[in-house]
DNA sequence: TGACTGATTTGGAACGTTCCAATTATATGG
DNA sequence: CCATATAATTGGAACGTTCCAAATCAGTCA
C-alpha cells in the first residue's frame, strides 16, 4: 500500500536521531547508548521497516548471497545435496540463489551470469554435462570463490569438493565378487561424464585384479535416471549370457533396475545382486533395502558450503581440492552369496 | 582481482560518452546512435563489465527476482515443482531465490524476511505445516504479490494454485470400489494440513456414497513420506481384520507402501490395491506402476509462476483462487478386481 | 542566415545504505 | 572551573544505477 518503503532516514526522524544512529544501532554496535537503540528498534517494529539489503551491499560491496547451480533437482541426490547446502548457508548467515541448470550448459550459463549481475559472494556449482572451464573462469577471475562439486571440470582453476568415486566403486565390486560374484555389469551413465569414468575405472580395476576378464557387453550406458535404470535392464533381457549382479551409477538407476528385473519376473536381490551408488534416503527403506556406496549428499552439501564460506571470510585463497570418503553400505539389494543365487537361476 | 568492479561510468569514460548513454545503451533504447552503441558495447565485453543489478533496483526500487520457498524439496513432487517454477522464472526474465523451510515454520518466517530484505517482486510459498495468516500478511501488505501454492493458509487473503484434493481422492476411491474393494485404508499423512483434510474427505465421501461404512482404524496416520509408508502398513498388519486396498496421501507414502508390502511378502498391486497421489515421474516406470492421481506438480509450478508474474504486472490485483483439476491415472498398483484378490489372500 | 525539427546526448538528483571524520554531550580528575 | 578523556551522535560523501529536464547536434526549410 505504502508509496514508498520506510527507510533509514523515515526512522531516524521519527526517533528524533540521524540516520547514521538509526544504521549504527541496525549493525548492533555497541557505540550507541541503550535507551536509543531501544527507542529506535522500537520504531522498527511500529513503522514496518525492512532492511534494504540492495542497498547496504552497493555501499560495502559484500553481499550475503550465494549461488547454487544444480544440474538436477529432480535427482534426490541433488536435492538432499541442496538441503544440505541450504542448512550451511542459511545458518551462517547468507541467503541462497538456487537454480536447476537442468543439465543444459546455456541454461546454466544464463543463471550464472545472472547470478553475478545480483551480486552473488560465491558459487556453489554441480555442472551440468558438457561445462567448460571458460565457463567458469570469469567469475573466478573477478575473485568469487567457486566450489564445484560432485563434478569436476578439467581445466578449471577453482576448488572442488568431489567423492571418491573410484575406490567406492571398487570397495562395491570387490564386495560382488567375495560373494561369488564374476558376471558383473555396470549399470547406467554416459562416458561424457568424470564421475561415470571413475566409478568404471574402479569397477574395472577391481575386476581385474581378481582376475576376472572384462566383458565390454556388461557396460550397459543409459540415461542416469529411473528410467535408465530399467532400459538397462531390458537391454540385458537380451543377451545370450547375463551377468548375475551389477553396479549401478547411482541409486536413480538402481532403483529402476530393481523396478526392470520385476517386469521380468525377478526378483532384486534374490535373482539378481545390485548395488547402487550415493546411498539417497530411499535407499534404505526401499525394498530390498539398497546396499549402495555411501556418499552422504546432505553432508557432502554442507562440506561444499562451508567451503566456500571459508573461501569468502578468507579474501582468496588457493583452491583446494577435497575429495570425501564414501563407504559401503552392505543392505538386502546385493542378495545372498550368488551359489544360492545359481540354484535359483 | 581488480580493486573495485568496473562501474558504468568506466566504460563511459573510456568511449568517451556520459554515464547516462552507457545506461541506456545497457536497457536497450533506440534513443541512441547504432555508432554510439557498437562502441560501447564493444567496450562492455572488453572491460569485462558486469551490471549492477542492486543499484539499479535501488533507483527502480522494482527488481526482477522472485522468492520460492518449499517446504520440502527432497520429495520429488516438490522438487518437480520448484523445477516447473524456475522454467516459467527464468524464461520471464527473472530469477529466483529458492529456499527450503524444511517443514519448519521458524525457518521459513526467516527465509522469508530475508528474502524481503533482499527485494524479491513476488513470492510462491508452499507453506510449512502449521503456517498461520500472520506470516504472510506483512509481505502481502507491502504490496508484494504473494502466490500459495499446494496448501492454503486460512485466513490469509493471497493468491491460491490448489489442486482439486477432494475430487482427486473421490475418484480414487470410486475406481477401488468399482474393483470390488469395501475393506479400504486412507494412508499416510497427519490432520494439521488441508491437503490432508481434503483427500481424506474425499475417501470419506466416496465410501459414503457406495454404503460402505467408514472404519476410523482404517485411516492410518504416517509421516508424508516414504518412510511414514513403510510404518503405515506396519501399523497396518496388526489388524485383525485388514485391507485390501488403500488410497495414500501422496506417491512418496505410496511407494512406501510397496516397499512395506513386500516386507511383509505380500505382493504389491497384486495381494493389495494401491493407489498414490501427485503422480511423480517415478509413478509410471516404477514397478508395479502407480495408479495415482496425477496433479501435474510441474504444470503446477509453471501455473503458479505465471501466476506471480502477472500479478506482479498488473501491479496489484485481487486474490485469485484456482483450483487445478487433477485426473486419475490407472496403472498397475491399483491391481486386478478383488475377487482375485481374495482367492490369492 | 536563422529558425525549427528530430535525433542524440548529457548533467545531476535520487534511491537507501555505510563509513569516516568531526562534533557534541557527559563524566572524571585536578 | 578547566582540561581531558570517554561516550554518543552526526553530517556528508560514496556506492552504481535510472530518470528527467535540458542541452547539443545536424539537417532542413524559408
Amino acid at each position: 500500500m505504502n508509496k514508498t518503503r520506510t527507510s533509514i532516514v523515515d526512522i531516524a526522524r521519527a526517533a528524533g536521531v540521524s540516520k547514521s544512529t538509526v544504521s549504527l544501532v541496525l549493525q548492533g554496535s555497541s557505540l550507541v547508548n541503550e535507551k536509543t537503540r531501544d527507542k529506535v528498534n522500537a520504531l522498527i517494529g511500529d513503522l514496518g521497516y525492512v532492511y534494504n539489503r540492495g542497498a547496504a551491499n552497493l555501499r560495502q560491496s559484500k553481499s550475503k548471497i550465494i549461488g547454487i547451480v544444480v544440474n538436477d533437482l529432480t535427482n534426490s541426490f541433488f536435492a538432499e545435496l541442496a538441503v544440505g547446502m541450504d542448512m550451511m548457508v542459511q545458518s551462517a548467515g547468507y541467503v541462497q540463489f538456487l537454480a536447476h541448470s537442468g543439465e543444459s550448459v546455456d541454461r546454466q550459463r544464463e543463471v550464472i551470469s545472472s547470478m553475478r549481475e545480483n551480486g552473488i559472494a560465491g558459487l556453489i556449482l554441480s555442472p551440468a554435462r558438457g561445462t567448460e572451464a571458460s565457463d567458469i573462469k570469469p567469475l573466478a577471475d573477478s575473485g568469487i570463490p567457486v566450489v564445484l562439486v560432485v563434478r569436476n571440470v578439467s581445466g578449471a582453476k577453482v576448488s572442488t569438493l568431489l567423492s571418491d568415486n573410484y575406490t567406492g566403486a571398487r570397495a562395491a565390486i570387490r564386495h560382488l565378487i567375495s560373494l561369488g560374484h564374476h558376471r558383473i555389469a555396470f549399470m547406467g551413465g554416459f562416458a561424457d561424464t568424470a564421475v561415470f569414468g571413475e566409478r568404471l575405472r574402479g569397477y574395472r580395476d577391481a575386476l581385474a585384479e581378481a582376475n576376472i576378464p572384462l566383458n565390454e557387453k556388461f557396460v550397459i550406458h543409459s540415461a542416469p535416471s529411473r528410467a535408465g535404470g530399467v532400459a538397462a535392464v531390458e537391454r540385458m533381457m537380451g543377451f545370450a549370457e547375463r551377468p548375475t549382479s551389477a553396479l549401478c551409477l547411482n541409486d536413480a538407476v538402481a532403483f529402476g533396475v530393481c523396478d526392470g528385473l520385476r517386469s521380468n519376473n525377478i526378483e532384486p536381490g534374490k535373482g539378481f545382486g545390485i548395488i547402487g551408488f550415493d546411498d539417497v534416503i530411499e535407499a534404505k527403506t526401499a525394498v530390498p533395502a539398497l546396499t549402495t556406496v555411501s556418499v552422504d549428499p546432505q553432508g557432502m552439501g554442507q562440506r561444499a558450503a562451508q567451503l566456500v564460506l571459508k573461501q569468502i571470510n578468507a579474501g582468496q585463497t588457493d583452491p583446494e581440492s577435497i575429495v570425501t570418503s564414501v563407504r559401503l553400505v552392505v543392505r538386502q539389494s546385493c542378495g545372498a552369496p550368488v551359489n544360492q543365487l545359481e540354484e535359483l537361476a
